[in-house]
DNA sequence: CGCGCAATTGACTCATATCAAGATACGTGG
DNA sequence: CCACGTATCTTGATATGAGTCAATTGCGCG
């Protein structure tokens, strides 16, 4: 199925009869308080399943930020292949498991991570999951809008604005368009992006353990 | 197997040979950064499961923080075991599905509330955990100390503290001796606790908490 | 009973939010 | 194809919640 930008899938608290897949494009899932406040809690890019993980009612929303093409299943088909194929059971684990990971590394960015620090792991997750150019520098696609990175990674809008002015006066990144930019030194980036443990996914070969002591203090 | 306070169970990166579960105490589940900030995953109290989701190396460290008593339980057989029974593949999947929910409000807790609706938030989760005594004003237990919480929430003991002084000169809850309170207003805590959705465990029948009913992975 | 660590409280700083303009990109219609 | 209008992004000035540094208090324990 084909959908416009900014349509809204499902909200929070739905029925959740149907679970996704994207093929194209991508969708940004996320939740609400009460007076407005917006948390995404991620977003789901080409290849991605969501809401499979739902007992009853959608935990979130989900609304697609630019031109989108996904699959739906049913829920009810879903879990009648889980108990035909147990392998399948095993293969949903392992998709929880890794989603798990994501989500609490997630939470330690959040709680625990400066305004620049955070924008430093989000580009490096999203350079990631770009085809791998063999080159040290990445460049990469941002579908989505500061207002969506900000609400991601708890920030404003302009603090994100101004972060990513700030790497870029750092020679860290360049941009071509506002939407598309080039990691240009991903290892200083990685440093930035932590004081810290393997994040998102990638291994990096071995330990490059830092010493503990210094304060983050984004330069 | 029991354990003194604050002794160390394993650390983050070890192999992940075996899984816990806790009978008595409480146990602090963290990652670090490598400058040494500390984000607390999570409290796994007596009843609950943990390190069982790891593929091949733990993601956190987790530390006693009282007097424990707790279960090991080879991965190996564990693994075992889910192959054997398809049935128990569907009930860990259940687990992954509730603790990944956790995580996700926790995420959004970090990143959109503010000190004091984290606190909020904070002692009405332990609050459901508590054996229900039917009245509205159920009195807690904390057996971590201030920096545990802080490093939870997202904060420092100082704010911890603050904030705790000010919902109790506001009578939202009262003290009896540092580490034991009672929440006088619950409805007003969970007004505070959001502008928002019903977070950590909302509805859950009879507070089975998942295991309850899974046969010992002993063998 | 007094020692010591944990918790509270206070004064001040700093990072990020908030408020407010500009600047740039983009779609639309002339 | 260009001019305009609008939405998004950037930048600046200021406010503020939480962090930091620094005592002080009080509980818990030997």
């Amino acid at each position: 199925v084909r959908h416009r930008p900014d349509s809204l899938l499902f909200q929070e608290g739905d029925e959740a009869e149907t679970c996704y897949r994207v093929l194209s494009g991508t969708v940004r899932l996320y939740r609400l308080l009460q007076d407005g406040r917006r948390h995404i809690v991620g977003f789901a890019v080409a290849g991605r399943f969501f809401a499979w993980d739902d007992e009853d009612r959608y935990s979130f929303a989900a609304e697609t930020v630019s031109e989108v093409v996904i699959v739906r299943y049913p829920r009810a088909q879903l879990d009648a292949l889980v108990v035909a194929q147990p392998e399948l059971a095993w293969r949903l684990l392992a998709l929880a498991r890794k989603e798990l990971g994501a989500a609490r590394a997630h939470a330690l960015m959040l709680g625990r991570k400066t305004a620049t620090e955070r924008l430093a792991t989000f580009l490096l997750g999203l350079a990631a999951e770009e085809p791998r150019d063999g080159t040290g520098a990445s460049h990469i696609e941002l579908p989505m809008g500061r207002a969506d990175i900000a609400d991601h990674l708890g920030l404003t809008t302009e603090t994100v604005s101004r972060c990513l002015s700030h790497l870029r006066r750092d020679d860290l990144l360049t941009f071509d368009g506002q939407r598309r930019c080039r990691l240009v030194r991903p290892a200083a980036l990685r440093a930035l992006a932590e004081g810290g443990p393997t994040v998102c996914q990638e291994r990096m070969p071995a330990g490059a353990v830092a010493d503990r002591a210094a304060p983050p203090f984004a330069a």
